[in-house]
DNA sequence: CTTGAACCCTACGTGGCGGGAGGTCGTAGC
DNA sequence: GCTACGACCTCCCGCCACGTAGGGTTCAAG
């Protein structure tokens, strides 16, 4: 403890010396000690000083105050053990991606931050679950079998678009069809994965460049075969 | 996302917009919204604004600082899970304690909020370790044999004290030893344990009146046994 | 042309103290 | 009695990541 804490106490009149020496000196009596005592247990629960402030001044001999808000506390901080969980998941796993790639791409993990952010954005944290859960059901292996069947849909629609196919053509309606059944294995059935499903085509509209950024093709090229396959998608 | 955050990061040199519109505007550029977006998640992650700026003006094109950076806030957060993890236990210890008890006694609770501060005082952590660590070793009914005891021993002491036994006396140095060697039984052996005991030692003797205030008696009573005991060990 | 939303800048508030400036008090040694 | 030196006092600024309020400008729609 430093005195300038017992000053701010003082100041905020949680705590104050009851006597002072002639000379102004803060003299603090048995009974100040002891709620000295407490205030410092308190603290180191993590409790605010207001909060302190607020159950000390109460009724002395009414413990309910003090057990309501010890219970509060435990809580929060079962809530806070919660979050720190998550983040350290979290950051486990994007070393875990940098460790493992490891590949000629220096830019990757900024990708990935920015698309975290995006992703954070666009989608609640239940539906982010949701979409963990269903990659999470469908396996590597299936996760893998999308990725590469979802790689040789762009390669088609890139074909599409370079050599001039209008969007209105069945080709590229037909590709629009595909492309969405497989987006749908991602999602949920439901209402739910239906506003899964909407907020994830929202993200890719307003961000096609950023996404297109962290896959194998130039993100320009990404972005404009975005628009095309809403073209079509209208169109059909 | 406020916009005062963005004032706030434009503020401290982390993020500005590389351009204004005539009028004043910010006019945020891809290159800008690449950088927020990777600002936003490291700020999701726990980092400060300041290690973010660090990290993000760095080098581009090594990722070793921000590997660095993660693993360091992934034990960060370790820590303070470990930290949140004990005050939950030191907690529900509080919670439970005061539902077992329920007894006449509405003070105890602030009492033992007080005991935790002086203990927290003389004991490091680690020693306060030790101490559970050899309570649990001896058991409930170790614990439950040797509080039984030690109730013996203070009212011996106390009837030495009050009907005017010198310290001096043979009575009081057996005493004496025999409430060593009862204390002992809670430290360990070896140097750590000696200087645990030491500790508390001190303790007892600038706290013995908020001490006493925990036990069955009076706390002038105890307050005045713990300076007689203390004269008898000076004695023998 | 008006209206309401969006933007700008400035400045103060938050919590729990840390740290420093500049002055007073108390005690020990000469 | 004088002088050091530490301990104490009050007052005030700083931290961090913004939130909030106030007062003025700009923009798009009706």
């Amino acid at each position: 403890m430093t005195v300038r804490a017992l000053y701010h106490y003082d100041e905020i009149g949680l705590l104050s010396a009851s006597e002072r020496t002639p000379a102004g000196h803060r003299r603090y009596t048995e009974r100040d000690l002891r709620r000295l005592y407490r205030v410092r247990t308190l603290r180191t629960l993590g409790l605010s000083l207001e909060e302190i402030a607020g159950v000390l001044d109460g009724a002395a001999d009414d413990p309910e105050p003090m057990l309501d808000l010890l219970t509060t506390q435990l809580r929060r901080l079962d809530e806070h053990a919660e979050l720190i969980g998550m983040l350290r998941q979290r950051i486990r796993g994007l070393l875990r991606q940098a460790g493992d790639s490891s590949g000629p791409d220096p830019d990757q993990l900024m990708t990935t931050l920015e698309l975290m952010s995006v992703f954070e954005t666009y989608l609640t944290e239940e539906q982010r679950e949701r979409l963990a859960e269903r990659r999470a059901a469908l396996g590597s292996e299936g996760v893998e079998a999308a990725k590469h069947e979802w790689k040789g849909l762009v390669e088609e629609g890139l074909r599409l678009v370079e050599t001039g196919v209008p969007a209105e053509d069945e080709r590229a309606r037909d590709l629009v069809r595909r492309w969405d059944a497989l987006a749908g294995r991602f999602h949920p059935d439901g209402p739910e994965g239906e506003r899964t499903r909407a907020a994830a085509h929202r993200m890719w509209q307003d961000n096609s460049a950023e996404i297109g950024r962290s896959l194998p093709w130039p993100a320009e090229r990404i972005a404009g075969l975005v628009a095309y396959l809403e073209q079509a998608r209208q169109a059909g």
